[in-house]
RNA sequence: CGGGGCGUGGCUCAGCCCGGUUAGAGCGCUGCGUUCGGGACGCAGAGGUCGGCGGUUCAAUUCCGCCCGCCCCGACCA
């Protein structure tokens, strides 16, 4: 059960987060350090994280298969960034069944090797591309410092792995994948993103380009919330991945990988969140309404349960997502708390003046207090509530919006950028390349978060040496 | 992996410095009763190998060593 207080967020932000997490029992730890459990709730909500993507997945035309958790050591060697950029933190199967293996078996820390591996038997010529393959499971990376959900040794996401004959087409898939996610992240989760192309220090271990959706969490730090890589001809060299092209000449495909985790709950979380809990966008809480009954006497009970039972029928028959909390050993207020506190958007309250006048009260999570509250009839109550879930959802990407909005800076000189990077984002002309990098981190912690799609023509002076830049790029402390 | 902090009922912690009867508190949990439109209350209960191993001692939750785990801050990452 919730303890009565959250630390707020100014005063200890990963507190808050910590906390949150355990006691909306989103997930818990688990024995094993750096692992968790997703509890059913944060499930539920991962759950619902997976249809809003799988649907689009499915709209550009990719199907679902599985591959096999096992890789083969030898797999991973064959592409030589891409091995140096994981083999420190793999986790390796020495033994199996009391023998000691022939060759060791790596946990996947991703699929690209034993993708790469099957394609190559699976691509002959050019007729049997595309390739559009996505994978949902887990992967395993043996880190340092883990966080529940933004970084354990093993965490849940989908892996999108394609195969092209053209440059061209692989680079399209490339931004179209991004652009899925950010569309997902937009219009799902009410989490604005900047759509950008990672540095070559930032880039994935093996890609020639890594793009990002970039979000900004309630500290102001930034969150790599999903990524997409052009892997050119690298992976596809490395396992010959090969196709007869229309003239008869054996080619090299293009491939390209994709991928968002359960890392996006904590973006979820730290996006919305308030100082009395979660708040969960209506597109995709496990519970949209929340309907705590209200009665003194004995003799009210049975007209609040009949109609809060009514009442959750046409909701659920209008496909809201509704829970009744009928529990008796705690008080309305309680409820109140506990429901805040995980994050439902919305609030309905059935008590004995409501079955006199034929109302109801609502409460918005969005908006705390009275100013959120609102009495409202019975009938087209199913109605009412669709339209101020959908407000609901709205209000909350564009309170998103403008705060992150609000905390993104354009410094004019290396100074303000030093400052702004301490509570926001610095957005500035960058040589691209790894020297002024390097600086900005060391100096200020801030790393190089991404070079956004969207750009403003033209071209100006490097925010660190002052050399000609043609981009700008964001840069900011992130998680 | 470096620095810091912490491990005592389910949770948060006191006790330890200065070793000594049955190890406490608040919250939570169980039962009964009164409550119920913003975190209710009374009464009665249940619940502990004091993180693990070893050492010192007549005696260790308390002193010493090692180990394990968790949290926070730094180097790496989705």
């Amino acid at each position: 059960m919730a303890e009565e207080k959250l630390p707020t967020r100014s005063e200890d932000f990963a507190e808050w987060y910590n906390q949150i997490v355990l006691k909306a029992e989103m997930a818990d730890y688990a024995p094993v350090r750096g692992c968790m459990v997703v509890r059913p709730y944060g499930w539920t909500l991962w759950e619902n994280i997976q249809a809003a993507l799988d649907r689009r997945f499915k709209e550009t035309g990719h199907v679902n298969a599985a591959f096999p958790l096992f890789i083969p050591m030898s797999f991973l060697e064959k592409e030589k960034e891409h091995v140096e950029g994981f083999s420190p933190e793999l986790a390796v199967v020495t033994i199996g069944g009391g023998e000691k293996l022939e060759e060791p078996l790596i946990v996947r820390p991703t699929s690209e090797t034993i993708i790469g591996y099957m394609y190559s038997k699976w691509i002959q010529s050019y007729r049997d591309l595309p390739v559009l393959i996505n994978q949902w499971g887990n992967v395993v990376r043996w880190e340092l410092r883990t966080k529940l959900f933004l970084r354990t040794l093993e965490f849940y996401w989908q892996e999108g792995h394609t195969a092209h004959a053209t440059e061209e087409e692989a680079r399209e898939e490339t931004l179209r994948m991004l652009g899925v996610y950010a569309d997902f992240a937009i219009h799902e989760a009410a989490v604005p993103v900047i759509q950008g192309v990672k540095s070559q220090t930032e880039k994935f271990a093996g890609a020639v380009m890594s793009t990002t959706i970039e979000a900004m969490m309630g500290d102001t730090r930034a969150l790599q919330s999903g990524t997409s890589h052009y892997l050119g001809q690298n992976f596809a060299r490395a396992f010959d991945i090969q196709f007869l092209d229309r003239n008869n000449t054996l080619q090299h495909c293009y491939t390209t990988s994709w991928g968002l985790s359960t890392r996006f709950i904590g973006a979820i979380i730290m996006t919305h969140g308030d100082d009395q809990g979660l708040i969960l966008p209506p597109r995709l809480a496990p519970i949209q309404v929340v309907i705590v009954p209200i009665f003194k006497a004995e003799a009210e009970t049975a007209a609040v349960l009949e109609t809060v039972a009514r009442i959750q029928s046409e909701l659920k028959a209008a496909g809201i997502r509704v829970k009744v909390d009928d529990r008796t050993e705690v008080t309305p207020g309680f409820k109140y708390n506990d429901w805040e506190m995980r994050g439902v958007p919305l609030r309905m309250e059935v008590g004995p003046k409501d079955i006199e006048k034929q109302s109801v009260a609502l409460a918005r999570r969005d908006i705390p207090g009275r100013e959120g509250k609102s009495f409202v009839p019975q009938t087209g109550l199913a109605a009412t509530v669709t339209d101020m879930l959908a407000d609901i959802q709205k209000s909350l990407l564009d309170r998103a919006t403008a705060f992150r909005d609000s905390h993104i800076h354009q410094p004019k000189d290396y100074a303000e950028l030093i400052e702004v990077v301490s509570n926001g984002w610095a957005y500035a002309w960058w040589c691209e390349s790894a020297e002024c990098e390097a600086r900005i981190k060391e100096e200020t912690k801030a790393s190089s978060r991404c070079i956004p799609l969207d750009q403003d023509e033209g071209h100006g002076r490097c925010i660190v040496c002052g050399k000609d830049a043609k981009r700008k790029g964001y840069f900011a402390k992130a998680y």
